[in-house]
DNA sequence: CATGAATGAGTGTTCATTCAT
DNA sequence: TATGAATGAACACTCATTCAT
């Protein structure tokens, strides 16, 4: 097996330089010569190692998510219950540079999904992840009694996740009326609403 | 006497062609080329009402936005309070057909907006009148007893209109995950929390 | 006969609303629509004065050497014999703003005339009034014992015309180079020469 | 091992084609298209070896002032004084049919320029070689004693190279009026003036 | 006579893709 | 495997010209 682990070193590579590419031109200003321009490489090793150029968005965009997922493992392992739902919602809003950046390329995806099921598709499966999350989080939080609500845990998750979306897109559209600190606040004052706060607490 | 057309109506043409280009091919494929067939006329008639494309994808934007606006006020004309709230938040969601394809041109300009502040300017200003309606059935409601809120009204407004382009977004994008009926549902149990529903009417 | 002054009235404004806009916009600048526009009407006009943008351009040129052989016959109205050579070379110079705006179109035509055997026709026809002046005007001037040259006068009525297109046109592109003061201090320098100046007169 | 392909050696061609092409439809016909096919490419390639159509442009100038230079380099190589300074004022003239092309291209530049200071700038530069050149041969002349003139000799070389430009222009424009043969006579008997001509050498 | 709407070929330029080396 | 030369279709846009009114 000569040579596969560079095969997979050197896709890696040029699906990076796509990312940062779309990042930072937009998904417009992705064009093939860039991307192989940004990896340090010239305009034809991407034929070695993908198909054709919407095989390099797809994978930029599943780079995306799966930097999402290892940073929220990263931060779930030690959480449980509310705590860590809160703390994967956070999470998934631009709080911070890096974040803007990944909300703007996928912002920019959901746009070039929408012709294209290939894309969609993979926004679908695995914001399907994010969603198995975030409903066992909520689960394990309505077990422990942390959380009651008589909405269907589904809806909720999916109002969630709806809202998330929602307020990372206003943050970068309209950063002025919607600024990061506002963000969090209206997620989490929805959060708060399922929760039975006592009045101790708070 | 020059030939007689109606130079605006000859504009408003174009523009529907755009918008129906937009929303069938998506933004991408909305080439002048191939708004001129469209509109049933060749390349060089855009020349004569518009400036440059974005100048015609502009005004497309504007005229979905007209729409929605156009069929808001014969909706709202009799409504008042949180009746009229609930209408307008209804209205805005893709639950049927033709609010889909507007949905679907919206999100497509999202992206468009990323690198062009021109095309955020018109997004942020004419949301901002479906803010400030919202706003007032807001407090009209308020001021009628049927609402009540401890939240801060304009955070309430902007948590809605997240939700509102959040579940639209998932619906078009899966829509077989986020059916027009579960928009709805998730839309309406977020706007009952800050009613102080009375158990007889439930 | 009605109508007919108008028809040539209007010929007329279109030709020097078309010098204007090559004076201003270089020949590459003269579209149709631009000259139109100068001239206040709309573009169809053109049509029924012009045989086409050729014919306009054509017409644009004669007008130039019209009004540099209107200002040459004023000025040449009392002066003769070789005050009257002098006055004439000088006066084809670009000493000033108006007459190097006269340069900078004369320039575009040279170029223009390459392909288009028409416009050279136009060049040559009308340049030969100049030299059939100088000519006149250096044969008084012989007569009267002014100049003295061995030379074939028509060889140096010549010289001098490719003098001043030569002078003219390094004005023009290298004006740092050849300022105005120095173009006309080579010109007077080569007529000069063939003048036996008495030694009291200088 | 990429394919072999002399990135300098390809510039050159397509310059050269450019230059083809200016000179035969002039430098309005001298479309992107038209230097493609006349190289024997695609339209991408000039993509590969230049910014812009201009850049080529540019470059065809600098070729055409490059083979000058070069030609009278190799004239020049054994001649001195007057006789080299009248070798290359002769050469700068479109005395055969390939100077004659140089020389069609130059006046399409000239007007070119007008509206261009780079143009210009390059046509600036390199003419100030030729300047250079001429000068340093007048001197040389002086101090030979060949040539005797009380004239400032920048203002000689001046004049000069005007009536060069004039007589250069007047042949390609008017072939008829001035023969190669009158061009050449014309520039000489210029030159004859500031050189005292021995009796017995006329 | 004048308008200006409409045409459609043509412009420079971009770009994903192919392929010989 | 990697290069980068080459392709050719597509793009937005310009413009001289035609013609119905």
């Amino acid at each position: 097996m000569p040579k596969v682990v560079d095969h997979e070193a050197r896709r890696q590579e040029i699906v990076e330089a796509a990312w940062r590419v779309i990042v930072r031109e937009g998904i417009d200003g992705a064009t093939t010569r860039a991307i192989a321009r940004e990896a340090g490489y010239s305009n034809g090793v991407l034929t070695h190692y993908f198909a054709d150029k919407a095989d390099i968005l797809l994978h930029a965009l599943r780079l995306s998510h799966q930097r999402i997922v290892r940073r929220l493992h990263t931060k779930l392992a030690a959480a449980h219950g509310l705590a860590a739902l809160r703390a994967l919602l956070l999470d998934n809003l631009p709080l911070d540079a890096p974040r803007a950046e990944e909300t703007r390329l996928e912002i920019g995806f959901w746009g070039a999904s929408l012709g294209r099921p290939g894309l969609a598709e993979v926004q679908r499966s695995e914001g399907g992840d994010l969603r198995d999350a975030l409903r066992t989080l909520l689960d394990e939080a309505a077990a422990g009694g942390e959380i009651v609500s008589a909405e269907d845990p589904d809806d909720l998750v999916e109002r969630l996740l709806a809202l998330v979306d929602g307020l990372s897109l206003h943050h970068v559209l309209y950063p002025d009326r919607m600024p990061a600190a506002r963000v969090e606040r209206l997620l989490l004052a929805e959060l708060d609403r399922v929760v039975p706060v006592p009045e101790e607490e708070r």
